[in-house]
DNA sequence: TAAAAACCGCGGG
DNA sequence: CCCGCGGTTTTTA
């Protein structure tokens, strides 16, 4: 199996991609850009198209534990649609906090959008930063 | 290793 | 403001 790796802007931020086919193994959000491009789906993610994703897997989602259930939950959200802690805790059969704890381990963000899980009483957090996840919300809240 | 404590991107009282 | 929650991670022995 072949692993390639690349990245696309975003704003202020450059997406990288760890993939093989549609396989995503990593997303994360860095200040500075990869050598090679990101697939090109992300580029039009990133612009705003919003079924630009559909087509790729999540190695998070594989397996019964009980992160799985959850980011197999989340890949559930609509695009432009949010949820919160409590609400996807309800549906994998757990506790919001586990949700919040699975949301800040997720290695593969927008694949598995874990922007769209908010907090009952406000935005809730991101890693690296809650801008990006503010920018991807209003975003899609643009588009959706 | 194994057990205990600490840690949280939360929520309800 | 505080406390229960529950999976994971870190600490301690």
């Amino acid at each position: 199996m072949v692993v390639a790796r690349g990245s696309c802007p975003f704003g202020l931020w450059h997406v990288h991609v760890v993939w093989s086919g549609d396989l995503v193994m990593q997303v994360r959000f860095l200040r500075v850009p990869a050598e090679r491009p990101a697939p090109p789906a992300f580029r039009r993610y990133c612009a705003g198209d919003r079924d630009a994703l559909s087509g790729f897997l999540s190695v998070a989602t594989e397996g019964d534990t009980t992160y799985a259930r959850i980011y197999r939950t989340v890949q559930a959200i609509p695009y432009g649609r949010t949820a919160t802690y409590g609400e996807v805790a309800a549906a994998a059969g757990t506790g919001p906090r586990v949700v919040g704890n699975a949301m800040r381990a997720n290695p593969t963000p927008l694949v598995v959008p874990c922007h769209r899980v908010v907090a009952k009483g406000g935005i809730g957090g991101f890693t690296p930063s809650v801008e990006v996840k503010q920018a991807l919300l209003s975003m899609e809240a643009r588009r959706g």
